[in-house]
DNA sequence: GGTTGACGTGTAAGGATTTACATGTAGTTT
DNA sequence: AAACTACATGTAAATCCTTACACGTCAACC
């Protein structure tokens, strides 16, 4: 259900949009929280035109451009997603995961892979920060921004996840010495 | 692919264990980084005993109790997929997801879902402290203890999405007045 | 005039994941 | 003795997601 209360976030925030363009910023701007790709996209946005969430628009000339628009009753599905108290969140993490189970290389190589680990989260928060410069530089600080929540999200846990790899690394070379 | 190696990770660190123990150690111990039930571990554990990354063994008294144990060739597996450098990271996160969405409600209804969401947080950072304290009430600082990098990870991300969500309910009801 | 790359939409097959169904033992509480 | 909870393993169906296949337009560059 997610992919489909993303996309219609997506539809409410940004506006009618084809699902070419929804892919895109699918990977330009929630790629830290949610993936999608266009195949899975299309379908969605097929059943949901289907259910009455969005209507849809031939658009564009010749290319078959299609525009999707979030209906009243899109935006009530995406309230009672958010407010809804499923006590359950999915959480999939695979760089996470990696850390998880670096210990089990010896311990130089370990911490090798981890300081890597943490090049790749520097690498990323630099992308990030770099971002949010652009979206602060062309907003007022008491613009609505959407998304400016996700992404401060996605800063913080980067910086988490980069000084937590530096960490493990320095304990593991220290465990390394002993 | 992912599963698998997380399931031999575990094998690894810990030792032998049923895939009744491993749905359970998911959900206690990587339950912020990976997810899985029972019914799609106990066809891996088979899938993983056929191409030879664990052994089985048949234990446990009345209840059809199932020992896996990994050989070398699943070590080999856990160090090949740490090691590699898939530049692939696949990340999904519902709280994320909720953060992204929660601008389009109104703004004292977006600050409660924060709220709650914080709550949620701290209820389970103090349940994660209080593995933590147990672990080291019964390890010497020395002692090579596997699970607490990851749980060290569990509690720092936990902390910040905590802080988030507050930070973020404060924003909101900060917007929300004016 | 041809090639290349971005735009644009879709389907098929296979694997990953969740929910629900199904079964049975062992220990503890009432 | 019955009920409840934790232990313990599996399968079936449905959905989600990725990879690969497939088709066609438009604009720019060479």
């Amino acid at each position: 259900m997610s992919l489909r209360i993303a996309l219609l976030g997506m539809l409410a925030s940004r506006g009618p949009s084809s699902g070419y363009e929804l892919a895109k910023r699918f990977e330009a701007s929630i790629n830290h929280i949610w993936q999608a790709k266009h195949s899975q996209i299309y379908p969605e946005l097929a059943k949901m035109a289907q259910s009455g969430a969005v209507t849809v628009e031939d658009a564009g000339g010749g290319r078959g451009r299609k525009v999707y628009t979030v209906t009243e009753a899109g935006r009530d599905e995406i309230v009672q997603w958010v407010t809804g108290e499923d006590p359950y969140r999915s959480a999939r993490n695979e760089t996470a995961l990696r850390g998880f189970l670096v210990p089990l290389l010896p311990p130089d190589q370990a911490a090798a892979v981890m300081r890597d680990e943490a090049e790749r989260h520097a690498e990323k928060l630099a992308k990030l920060e770099q971002i949010k410069a652009e979206v602060d530089a062309r907003t007022g600080p008491d613009d609505p921004v959407f998304g400016a929540y996700a992404l401060d999200l996605g800063i913080r846990t980067t910086i988490v996840l980069q000084q937590w790899a530096n960490d493990t690394a320095d304990d593991l070379e220290r465990r390394g010495r002993s």
